[in-house]
DNA sequence: CAGAAAATGTAGCCATAGCTATATTTATTA
DNA sequence: TAATAAATATAGCTATGGCTACATTTTCTG
């Protein structure tokens, strides 16, 4: 069952970046509303230690989605902005899709957060298909 | 943003159990073609190492989801049994969901896998309901 | 502007999931 | 049945993402 194996490799795959789409995601958000991105919001909105918020940001430092001073506010690298803004436009397919499909706001909202990552082009497009005939 | 935080900690709830689902998933379906669920079969099955695979069902049998003696197969507790259950049922919507979408066999059973474990009962329904009149 | 409050940063802990290397046990086969 | 192969188990490493406690810096405010 080598198919098998596959898909299951991507789905691992896809959790190691799943959090570090979220954190770019939001970051986009805070940028947009706020003006900046702060721990503080970070950790509010993923509802986290701050503490816990501060070593992820570490680690999208590290790897190049983000840049900072010590002390400061939070922005996105060129490679960051790149993958928030995909996160958002599949975002907002799958939300859409869900409210499409039925469901309120808010299970829409919650379960599009969980399933945007897991979501293939190819499915995406289909979802994307339906929202447009809708 | 009350809201927002909840729906983040449930994605991350989700996400501890994942594992645990496709386990014991799993071994559900290999008890039930092969008659018996290995580590071998396990590890070749999610592409992962042996030594993975058994300390993983070391876990699972320490959270009671799972029974096994020494060098022996595994088997699933009462506990186990629902989950499993639950999950392959939660898959199978999903999974026809995707194809009723117009997605081939493959594209389907491989987002299935990632999606499944972050759709809400209010989610599932919709998605059965769509199944049903299609 | 000095002191308090808020934000950020660091240290050190836990659990999970992955790996390789090596030991041990079970199963196969010559 | 004895030797080999296969399966299982253990040890020890990495990375991630949680946490609390405490230190430091910045900001606010009396």
């Amino acid at each position: 069952m080598l198919k098998k194996s596959m898909s299951f490799s991507k789905v691992r795959n896809a959790h190691k970046t799943e959090n570090t789409e979220d954190y770019l995601e939001l970051i986009a958000e805070l940028l947009n509303s706020k003006g900046e991105a702060r721990i503080v919001d970070i950790a509010e909105s993923l509802g986290i230690a701050q503490a816990t918020a501060n070593k992820t940001i570490q680690r999208l430092q590290t790897q190049g989605f983000v840049k900072r001073e010590p002390y400061r506010s939070i922005f996105l690298t060129f490679k960051g902005q790149k993958i928030a803004s995909e996160s958002k436009k599949r975002h907002n397919i799958v939300f859409n899709f869900l409210l499409n499909l039925g469901l309120d706001k808010n299970t829409a909202s919650e379960d599009a957060e969980g399933i945007e990552h897991h979501v293939s082009k190819k499915t995406l497009r289909k979802m994307d298909n339906f929202n447009s005939k809708k």
